[in-house]
DNA sequence: GACATATCTATTTTT
DNA sequence: TAGATATGTC
């Protein structure tokens, strides 16, 4: 068990004469126990009674809101709720896919391939439960691993079934687990309130860990140490369990900074992303009477994409449903119940479980994904059903045969045969190019010659590659010829420095006792709190035994502490304590944003800079302020009467849970309809669940696509050629498969074979517009030898990489920031540089500071200082040399 | 504080 | 090779 859970009664456990500590019903003894409809309900109010609405993080930025304010009153008004004839739902189906919405009873699983409308089978099954067979919507949870499908689904749903659809949950493993965490946080010593940490608030916490372990960084990276115990923690071992098998120096270590890092979690009242999953699943098996209410609650879950889960996943969707091998309760010597929860618990009946997945499209076992659930569902769940969905809807049978061919090759596959009713399509064409550059010209091309021909537009174009490195060169081509693009993916919204920079003030405004955002912003902007005074804050702290937080408002008694440095922590003190004033008064989190922007400076610093970066990073905040204003223009409902004590809809903490759980807002370009679109580039693993009329799969090259890393051994070959079959499989009528003959990477020009993926497609299927054949093979050429090569194409280094691309169609939030301008490394060069003659009296402008006057100087040439008086931003020494001063 | 130089590291990443 | 990040200097 957890030490999470060491300090607190585990009600029931100890002596079973306790019984719950909820206000459950009375133990019933097990003849006696009604069946689950009419059991005693844990909650006073019925589920369907009070409407309430999931928060779907990702419907902050999906929804468009004027839309749904006009559904709403309209229905509010009084009319009708589109009545559903269930044989309607069943209308053009195929008979597999009619089986899976009827399916009635024991767990299913849907084999759904790719394209084989596996959603609509999802959301038909919904729409079926609610109009057919009298399930009440919140009885219902559908998971999702992305809060995109889960907008989807829920949108759709509510499509066929009308509002009442809001009642279901549809959501995230992780939006899921949230709540039930936040309602029970209590039981497991968090405060409602807690901080979700992201990947790399895990990474700096671990960081910090390592640092206070002495530990050689060298020998034991923090990254490392991370990755692990994220591992870990997908395979539900917790710091406990793991230090009793740590065996080895290393795993000794690693079981210390595990304890540690829970700690500091805890202490931060804070859970990370993998915490959110174990901890609910260690929730549900050790109290029973939780246990219990969410299986009163849910008698229907289905799970979308059940090839991605992991093993906690897996066990929370056993415990959620009571399927057969759920958790095994405590029994006394004579085999009764411990705990009469329990004993209520084994008479529930197991909800209705519909897993929907495809193992040919796991691609995420490097994340801990395990395959086997899904191949193992029918021994997991021994009543279970199987339902095979082949019929596809999206490609023609020329691409799906080149799909089923690559696919094939796995071995321990369940068979399965992709085909469609529609036409044959053309082959797939093939190009081997000599090297990248060329690879890119010829799709540069070949999307001219197909808009040209108005057999395409830009927005029907994709084009995937393995690596997100590869996109360069694409990028580099299509500015030169001024092709739209956009590519998808790489540093996202919620991941730029200046987004987590103040979203951390947000986060300490909320929960302040959370360690890391603090001592992020601690000097952000600089405020003259350094390293030095960081560690004497951190030193107080670990001597009084109190957190950082309270140790910064006792900076007084920090040893060694220079005046200069504590004042300048009282300051950033009072900064914090004007700031929790706003957030008291009231105010809502796009008020409170817009003060933590002014108050501290960090608009104006970025406003005053000079560095184009920074101006990519004033809009990325402008983008953050209204995704608050449009939260608390409508920060959705929540109304959920069970006893929820999660922070209240339109408070702070709510807002920072929605941001926290989503991972990026707007990825796939939309569609506008006359503009034509822009090209999507992105990484195979990024287009699954998407589809695009062409496809240029790219790269297919040994060592490219299959990785060179997968290519010795068997398990990742077999992911990677999974993830080639999700890459064909998402071409609706046109394919591409290109390679080079002639790639540098890292500098080094390499010669790679042609992709293994290329030669299990049939010849017949392809038809090949060059082979690069006609120039001799190079190969008994070593790769350094060829050194010049790569400059051949031209224009790799040249310009124009500046402002927008692609013609300026690029636009808001989710572009990337734009590259540097700039002219290569000689152009800047100290020398250069003239020293500006200043005197007293002198007026002059810096680029942070803003306006000033010089009121001292000192030392003259390189080492030339003054002292400049700048009003409200106060005095500063600036060494001419360096500073950004301009005389007035 | 701002810049210059040294060092490191190169798969994929739903939350 | 190049790019991002850590460290060092005035």
């Amino acid at each position: 068990m957890s030490s999470l859970f060491d300090d607190l009664p585990l009600p029931g456990f100890e002596d079973p004469a306790v019984g719950s500590s909820r206000p459950a019903a009375e133990p019933v003894p097990y003849d006696e126990e009604p069946p689950y409809e009419e059991a005693p309900p844990y909650d006073a109010v019925p589920y369907d009674a009070v409407p309430f609405e999931e928060e779907i993080p990702g419907d902050l930025f999906q929804t468009d809101f004027a839309a749904q304010d006009e559904r709403d009153a309209f229905y509010r008004n009084g009319a009708a709720r589109p009545v559903i004839d269930p044989a309607q739902l069943l209308e053009g189906m195929n008979d597999p896919q009619r089986e899976a919405v009827l399916h009635h009873g024991s767990p299913v699983l849907i084999v759904a391939g790719a394209g084989s409308g596996k959603t609509r089978v999802l959301t038909h099954r919904i729409a079926h439960l609610l109009a057919a067979r009298g399930v009440q919507p919140g009885e219902i949870l559908a998971i999702t691993f992305t809060n995109k499908a889960a907008g989807e689904m829920r949108e759709r749903v509510e499509a066929l079934v009308g509002p009442r659809a809001r009642a279901m949950w549809v959501s995230t493993f992780h939006s899921a687990c949230v709540r039930i965490l936040r309602r029970e946080s209590k039981l497991l010593g968090f405060t409602s309130s807690f901080s979700i940490y992201d990947a790399a608030d895990s990474q700096r916490l671990m960081a910090l860990v390592c640092r206070d372990l002495d530990l050689d960084p060298k020998q034991f990276p923090p990254k490392s140490f991370t990755a692990k115990i994220s591992n870990l923690k997908n395979e539900l071992i917790d710091e406990e369990t793991y230090a009793d098998q740590a065996a080895n120096p290393m795993e000794k270590k690693l079981a210390e900074a595990y304890f540690l890092y829970q700690r500091r979690l805890r202490e931060a009242n804070a859970l990370d992303f993998d915490d959110i999953i174990m901890t609910t699943v260690n929730l549900l098996q050790a109290f029973p009477d939780v246990a219990e209410h969410y299986r009163r609650r849910f008698r229907h879950i289905l799970v979308d994409e059940y090839q991605d889960t992991n093993h906690a996943q897996y066990t929370l969707v056993r415990e959620l449903s009571g399927g057969a091998a759920a958790h095994a309760p405590k029994l006394t010597a004579d085999g009764d119940f411990v705990n009469p929860a329990d004993a209520r618990l084994a008479q529930i009946a197991p909800a209705e479980l519909c897993v929907v997945g495809d193992a040919d499209q796991s691609i995420y076992a490097f994340r801990g994904a395990t395959i086997r659930n899904i191949l193992q569902f029918e021994e997991d769940y021994p009543n279970a059903t199987t339902i095979l969905l082949e019929q596809n809807y999206r490609s023609t049978q020329t691409i799906l045969s080149a799909a089923n061919a690559v696919i094939e090759r796995n071995t321990n596959r369940r068979k399965k045969n992709l085909w469609t009713a529609g036409d044959q399509g053309e082959q797939v064409v093939g190009y081997v190019a000599d090297d990248e550059h060329g690879e890119a010209q010829f799709i540069a091309d070949e999307i001219d010659r197909l808009t040209d021909a108005k057999d395409a537009r830009p927005g029907d174009v994709a084009i995937f590659y393995r690596t997100n490195a590869q996109s360069r060169v694409f990028e580099e081509v299509f500015i030169r010829v001024g092709l739209p693009y956009k590519v998808v993916g790489g540093v996202r919204f919620y991941e730029r420095k200046e987004v987590k920079d103040v979203l951390a003030y947000l986060r300490v405004l909320s929960n302040p006792e959370d360690t890391v955002p603090l001592r992020r912003i601690l000097n952000v902007p600089k405020r003259g709190i350094g390293e030095r005074a960081e560690a004497m804050i951190d030193a107080l702290a670990a001597r009084e035994r109190i957190s950082f937080a309270q140790a910064l408002v006792r900076v007084d008694e920090a040893y060694g502490m220079a005046a200069r440095s504590a004042n300048a922590v009282k300051k950033f003190n009072d900064l914090l304590a004007g700031l929790r004033q706003v957030v008291e008064s009231g105010a809502g989190p796009a008020a409170v944003l817009e003060a933590v922007l002014e108050e501290t400076g960090y608009l104006a610093e970025l406003q005053a800079s000079t560095d184009p970066q920074d101006e990519t990073r004033v809009e990325n905040l402008q983008e953050l302020a209204s995704v608050a204003l449009e939260y608390e223009k409508d920060p959705g409902e929540r109304p959920e009467s069970d006893g929820d004590d999660g922070p209240p809809v339109g408070s702070l903490a709510d807002f920072l849970e929605r941001v926290a759980l989503v991972a990026d807002s707007d990825q796939i370009p939309e569609d506008d309809e006359d503009g034509g679109g822009v090209i999507t580039m992105m990484t195979l693993h990024t287009a699954k669940g998407l589809e695009f009329p062409v496809v240029f799969l790219t790269g297919m090259e040994d060592g490219i696509f299959p990785h060179m890393r997968a290519l010795n051994q068997v398990k990742e070959l077999e992911e990677e050629r999974r993830l080639a079959y999700v890459g064909l499989t998402r071409a609706r009528q046109r394919l591409y498969l290109t390679r080079s003959v002639l790639r540098s990477a890292w500098g080094q020009p390499s010669y790679n074979p042609a992709s293994r993926f290329l030669e299990e497609i049939p010849d017949s299927l392809v038809q090949w517009k060059r082979t690069g054949a006609a120039s001799a093979p190079p190969s008994r050429l070593t790769g350094g030898s060829y050194g010049s090569y790569g400059g051949s194409s031209g224009g790799s280094g040249s310009g124009g990489s500046g402002g927008s691309r692609g013609g300026g169609r690029m636009s808001g939030g989710g572009a990337h920031a734009a590259p540097k301008a700039g002219w290569g490394k000689s152009a800047r060069t100290v020398a250069d540089r003239d020293v500006v003659a200043l005197a007293v009296g002198d007026r002059v402008t810096h680029d942070t500071f803003g306006l000033g006057t010089v009121v001292a100087t000192q030392g003259v040439g390189d080492k030339a200082q003054a002292t400049v008086d700048f009003g409200s931003a106060g005095r500063k020494q600036l060494l001419l040399r360096y500073a950004p001063v301009e005389k007035l």
